[in-house]
DNA sequence: CTTATTGTTCGAAGTTTGTCTAACAATAAT
DNA sequence: ATTATTGTTAGACAAACTTCGAACAATAAG
């Protein structure tokens, strides 16, 4: 159980240098309640693959999940907001895709 | 001679995800006139490894280069400036290390 | 002309990544 | 109990990446 301090930066870039990667974190600024679940995302991918996305930002710690019965909720890790907010506004401004 | 509209968010966050390429980022924001040669930089690979990626931050159009005899002085590309201005303060103020 | 400086290019080796299909697990609904 | 929904895991494979040493190229200095 170790804690994590502060996510350094580049690891935080290489998560977020994906195009896949990107559109979720795009799409979940634009949803409601800066949640979804994984199956309400929309993506190009085989299910699978979408799925090893996600668990590479989770261990980036950039996404975080609440359970609800058989559904997942992600959300952006409040750590993010605190310690790269510019990060997020660039990627809100940016056309990379969101659907 | 294709011109570059603009550079892709995800491709500028690949360039970026690596700690080397970072460092290089920021010891160029801390460089005098904001520009340093190749040989000037601090880094903790063999000098071919470093040419490399100097090359993948030039390939993403985030660093541009001016000739000066059989120097090569390396600066942020302005459009990074004017498209990202975010992700370079973010890199500013972010620890990693810089020499 | 020879040597030093500055930086790139060329394989090669090993690692990591992205993708897929198939199978699995857990809960919910019929 | 069976079936549907939601999502993960395992194995395989090709493509991309990181790194190195060695060779190369171009200019500058002796």
């Amino acid at each position: 159980m170790k804690k994590i301090d502060k996510i350094p930066l580049d690891q935080i870039m290489k998560a977020l240098g994906d195009p896949i990667r990107l559109s979720v974190i795009k799409q979940l600024l634009n949803a409601k309640n800066q949640e979804m679940t994984c199956g309400s995302f929309e993506y190009c991918v085989q299910k699978a693959t979408f799925s090893h996305h996600i668990k590479i930002l989770k261990d980036a710690h950039i996404l975080c999940e609440r359970l609800e019965g058989v559904k997942k909720f992600l959300s952006i890790d409040p750590e993010v907001y605190n310690s790269y907010p510019e990060i997020l506004e660039t990627i809100k401004k940016s056309s990379c895709k969101s659907k």
